[in-house]
Parts: structure tokens; C-alpha cells; sequence
DNA sequence: CGGTTTTGACCAGCGC
DNA sequence: GCGCTGGTCAAAACCG
């Protein structure tokens, strides 16, 4: 069977999923802020800081408006061992954790959402002419993943999954907000 | 030289 | 039980 389309959802039991279409190659946090004219499915009354400000896929899947195209599936939990214990727990034990997909019009596999990822693995995926690549978060202590994976019915089109809970502030978020914060600082003393 | 990417090997889950 | 597949490890290569 060749040139079979993936699935528009991803396999696994995502959080979220929605489909979106970027304008540029990157996904910088203040344009997130204000999104873009995305001609998306995403609703206007998206909550973007919610999805931003918080770790990723992290909240109430309520939350979410239905219009967009959303999977809610709760999965949160925790995995904590060490070496090839922690490996094998983290596929024996179902991952419990909160995940949360969707898709981007880009000619750039690498989507700058502001984290700092480390790649650990590539990997071809049946049905599927590009390989899916796996990355970490490099921050210490903090283990959430991402996968990014071209679609081969439509090559300029990225899914990007998202998976865990980031326990520290995003670096470019905090970089492009200290001078506001500081701004306000300043003024509330007055 | 330290951090990142590449890539082959390894392992567990799943379907048959 | 076996083979396939996806996810991860880890050593080597690469890069700034």
C-alpha cells in the first residue's frame, strides 16, 4: 500500500489536536500571543496564553474550545526511575501523560515555540515517506517530548506532538516579557 | 570543549 | 511464539 495518508489524528490517545497553518517557518511565543491571521480551525476565542503560560497540553481539556478540532483524552501521571528501569517503565506502564498534537503549514521541520529541545532519535514510521524525529526538552529535570513528523500525503504539512508537563518558565517567553514586567514594576509604584 | 545531532542497536508492546 | 513496529539509548560525529 503505498502512498497511504496517515491519519489526520495522531494514533495515540492525544490530549489535543488541532490543525493550524503558519504563515512563517517559526512559532515565536509573542506572535502566539497574538496569533497570527492563521486561516485555521482554530476559534478566534482560542486560549492561546492558557496553552502557552501553562506547560503544554497542561489544563483542563474543557477548556478547549470545541470548534477547533480537538481530542480530549486525559492521560496525566508520572514516571520516575532511573537508567533502564526508567526506560522500561515508561513503556510497560502506559504512559500517563498529558499530550497534545496538532499541525502546522511550514517548510521547517523545527517549530520554535521557545523551549530548547535536544533531538535523541529518528525514526522511519510505516505508511509514511518521512521519518518521525524525537526530541527532549534539554532543561534539567524536565522530561517532556516532542515528536515531529511531516505528512507524506501533504509534504508541507508538520505534526507536531507534544508530551508531559514542562516544569520551568519557557526562556523566550520569560526574555520577551521581563521588560514588561519590569515596565510594570516600575508604574506600580506610582 | 561542551552541547547537539546522527544513527544503529536494543527492547517492549501488540497483532496474528 | 514470532515478527513487526515504535520509542529510546548511547557512542560517535559534528559544530560553534
Amino acid at each position: 500500500m503505498e502512498g497511504e495518508a496517515p491519519p489526520l489524528v495522531p494514533p495515540h490517545n492525544s490530549s489535543y489536536f488541532f490543525t493550524t497553518s503558519l504563515p512563517s517557518t517559526s512559532l515565536h511565543l509573542p506572535s502566539l500571543l497574538h496569533p497570527p491571521q492563521l486561516e485555521s480551525q482554530i476559534a478566534p476565542d482560542f486560549d492561546w496564553v492558557a496553552l502557552l503560560s501553562g506547560p503544554i497540553g497542561y489544563g483542563d481539556p474543557n477548556s478547549v474550545p470545541a470548534s477547533a478540532s480537538v481530542i480530549t483524552s486525559e492521560n496525566r501521571g508520572e514516571e520516575e526511575k532511573g537508567g533502564k528501569e526508567k526506560r522500561k517503565a515508561s513503556r510497560t506502564k502506559k504512559a500517563i501523560r498529558p499530550k497534545f498534537a496538532f499541525q502546522t503549514r511550514t517548510t521547517n521541520d523545527i517549530l520554535d515555540d521557545g523551549y530548547r529541545w535536544r533531538k535523541y532519535g529518528q525514526k522511519a514510521v510505516k505508511n509514511s515517506t518521512y521519518p518521525r524525529s524525537y526530541y527532549r526538552c534539554t532543561q534539567h529535570m524536565c522530561n517532556v517530548k516532542k515528536q515531529v513528523q511531516r505528512l507524506s500525503k501533504d509534504t508541507s504539512i508538520v505534526t507536531t506532538t507534544y508530551e508531559g508537563i514542562h516544569n520551568h518558565p519557557c526562556e523566550k517567553l520569560m526574555e520577551s516579557l521581563s521588560p514588561l514586567l519590569k515596565q510594570m514594576q516600575f508604574l506600580s509604584r506610582f
